[in-house]
DNA sequence: CTGTTAGCGCGTTCAC
DNA sequence: GTGAACGCGCTAACAG
């Protein structure tokens, strides 16, 4: 049984008629008892099973999905799987629908429009049921619209276009990210902090969102809402460019769009000799793992990455089995005070 | 147009016949002029794909499937979305699979028994046309033989179990993990190391790729192949353990499985006062980004994931489109010497 | 160059 | 309880 027929390279695979003919029983026979229908008699029903399994029978999608006009798959758009927190995301969002029996097409690089593009199209074509977008930029009102009627769930602090008159049936899903930065500030403020500044990351909404946060939780803790500042790029050298004005122009507190910009400019500063936290607290967002181990570890918002992405699909789910638009929710962060912001770790 | 009927909720998407319908021709002329079929017109062409457009036409990947037999669709099973390498991983592979037309299915988890069944069987059902194991461990051969006649490739260090006599056309794909140790012991041994140590990852056979790699490169370098090993489980607290092992034990150079491990046991062994490279030489393996910036910076050999995921998906476009077997490849690692295993860096 | 005819594999009427 | 017939949307023969 090892060395058979080691040519039979095509070999197709089995479908319903070829256990119905075995069984001399109808291909809906065998159709609804596979799937458990009650109309069938617990005898046929376990002669089907039994055959399937011999047969190693395992239904074809497409076919069902076609009949079905609808394909219990999901779509998920991240702008990069490489990002710790987009990885959550995918972890949660993926192990939801795995729960639930949902596919999901995972497309990553949604923040090149081309991929994006094609990514949609895609998505279209697999005719799925929903889509989450993860801090995806899609004001091309006429590009979502072609999603209808897919639900879909937008996970970003400020959600699509506000102005986009769409019936297309979406949801939001954000974290607290005011919140967090709130936090944040306080306990900033708390240590003595005065002069604050902030890193700006990539430009998106999600960025302005929390610079914006930074201001006026600035102003809520009766401090003058003025921040120096900085910008970077990708490249490595901008966070050098950054730690010498840092090192220049001496803020107390260096807030940072996330933890990726935060470790690097960390990075950044020690190799200029500016000591974190004795000389300035550097504070990030999103509480990847590697916040928590840095050195010195990081004071960071904690944003629930995994609970984002299960969120997203349990709301999906509910929007197409229940017919109903997607909810908008926003989860809670919680605040990660380490070393990097305190002086007594 | 913005607030028309607002209640079409279920707005069926145009089929082919909706624009044979439109133009008075038949069914198949539009599906070959969509397609580009140089036998028809130009004529024609441009006016189906005008209407094509205008009607937002998008072909139906499940009836095309159905009738091709072949989903352009590839699978992905990958442990854990979370690790920064596997992510890498993802990112590549993902890259790739969209510049070819193919549409990507990731599973995610398929380090639990169950869920990997479930994923494979997915998988079955929509009839992808090749899948990628990425350090997914499958002795299984039942599990993997019902994949037939799916091409697959193995990405990982050992490959698939060498004994498993099954028809199905794999391939292997690995980085060169031993002569990444080789560098590494040999660079460490440079540095007057003598007491090496080896923390083991989780139980993989990627972890006695590397563990029995050290032995053989110590030999090589005529250093007596005795290792003293550590062993931790995913918890952070074991990582404490071996720290205060370590402290004790004085070994000179600290071997970890890879990056994740390396970077918890740096910020342990900081946590017990013992200092890193003064005390001892760490080093990781995977080079993943932030073993670039951490305090001190990791030594590592770099692995190229994103080459690893584009070569495993553009295996199994050669294997599908020309029918043969997906080959067996080895690509190239680096090592990254840096501070941690240095003591001038 | 274009139309006609068949199905791909499955779920779903409707009969019996 | 079960079978027969139809069609989902599309492509692939064959005609012409």
């Amino acid at each position: 049984m090892t060395e058979a027929n080691g040519a039979t390279k095509l070999k197709a695979r089995p479908t319903l008629s070829d256990i119905a003919r075995a069984l001399n029983i109808s291909e809906a026979t065998v159709s609804r008892a596979l799937r458990g229908n009650p109309e069938i008699s617990e005898q046929t029903r376990s002669l089907v099973r039994g055959v399937a399994r011999d047969l190693g029978y395992v239904p074809n999608a497409a076919a069902r999905s076609l009949v079905r006009k609808s394909s219990r798959t999901l779509g998920l758009l991240v702008p990069d799987v490489t990002d710790p927190l987009h990885a959550l995301v995918v972890a949660g969002f993926s192990r939801a629908s795995d729960l639930k029996g949902y596919t999901v097409i995972v497309m990553d690089g949604s923040r090149e429009p081309a991929r994006l593009e094609r990514s949609l199209r895609t998505l279209v074509e697999h005719q799925v049921d929903g889509v989450a977008f993860c801090s995806t930029p899609v004001n091309l009102k006429e590009t979502i619209e072609q999603l209808r009627p897919t639900h879909c769930v937008f996970i970003t602090p400020e959600g699509p276009d506000a102005n986009m008159a769409s019936d297309t049936p979406l949801g939001r899903l954000r974290a607290d990210d005011e919140h967090g930065i709130r936090m944040m500030i306080e306990h900033l403020a708390g240590q003595g902090k005065q002069r604050f500044s902030y890193v700006n990351g990539p430009g998106l909404a999600s960025n302005m969102t929390r610079r914006n946060a930074v201001l006026a939780a600035l102003e809520a803790c009766g401090i003058e809402p003025r921040i120096r500042e900085y910008s970077a790029g990708a490249e490595a050298t901008e966070f050098g460019r950054i730690a010498e004005l840092v090192a220049r122009e001496r803020p107390d507190a260096l807030i940072c769009y996330d933890d990726k910009m935060a470790l690097a400019m960390l990075d950044a500063l020690r190799t200029r000799g500016v000591e974190v936290p004795g000389d300035l607290a550097v504070t990030g967002f999103d509480g990847i793992s590697f916040a928590a181990i840095s050195n010195p570890r990081l004071t960071t918002v904690v944003q629930p990455g995994e609970a984002l992405g299960e969120t997203a699909a349990n709301s999906l789910f509910d929007a197409i089995e229940r017919g109903i638009r997607p909810p908008d929710l926003t989860l809670e962060v919680t605040l990660a005070i380490r070393e990097s912001s305190s002086l007594r770790a």
